[in-house]
DNA sequence: TGGTTATTTGGCAAAATAGCCAATAATATG
DNA sequence: CATATTATTGGCTATTTTGCCAAATAACCA
């Protein structure tokens, strides 16, 4: 593999990976309905502040999500709404690997 | 957040995660255009057999690749093709971060 | 059967990730 | 200004992931 293929796939890798995370797929899911602030997204989720607000830079530094600081709340939304097909895929993968579960089972 | 929607985004992030990394998603990308056996795989990407064979295995038990013996080989390939869907929006992602840091390099 | 090739598995050390607490920064408000 | 609120950052430990080597497994062939 030459050395652009790498840095190809290690630019999108680091995009999926972004993403790969109960939390941070909670959080993209949540901001397309529209902006959430740290603290609603906090709520929501459970975690400490300082997790959440981790996990929203480690989304904010890859271009998935942006930000707007009012006041003395930092409101979240979704810079690349394309994410959110991931979801529909995602959810394919998880029942076609139930069905094949229930297949095995009838051996 | 409910143990529920707990559950459902773990799982929905554990398929994520395997497709989280340069070498896997190069095998998926390989696959896509059609079933490739572990030498091969191995030759394009240059790791040791041992690495691309656990790369494979854990496409194989998320559900996103499949596998057929064949002699003494073992011929991949793409279970759910929706996958290749990523790319692009991770293209997207990845060319807006670009402009973005066009625009700040302007100031 | 014995040897060869292809692949997987076990085990280990290094690196990356996650999540908490404490400390800091920024803004609003009395 | 002092204090409260909201969010980010630093630092730490625990956990997970990665990738190599060595060993085991499987199928083929002489």
């Amino acid at each position: 593999m030459d050395k652009k293929t790498k840095n190809l796939f290690e630019a999108r890798a680091k995009i999926i990976k972004a993403l790969a995370h109960p939390a941070r797929l909670f959080i993209v899911d949540q901001l397309s309905h529209g902006e959430k602030c740290v603290c609603e997204l906090t709520e929501m989720i459970g975690s400490d502040v300082s997790t959440i607000s981790k996990h929203l830079g480690i989304l904010r530094n890859n271009g998935i999500i942006s930000y707007e600081k009012r006041g003395t709340q930092v409101f979240y939304s979704l810079r690349v709404p394309c994410v959110l097909n991931f979801f529909s895929c995602v959810e394919s993968v998880i029942s076609s690997n139930a069905r094949e579960q229930l297949l095995l089972l009838k051996d």
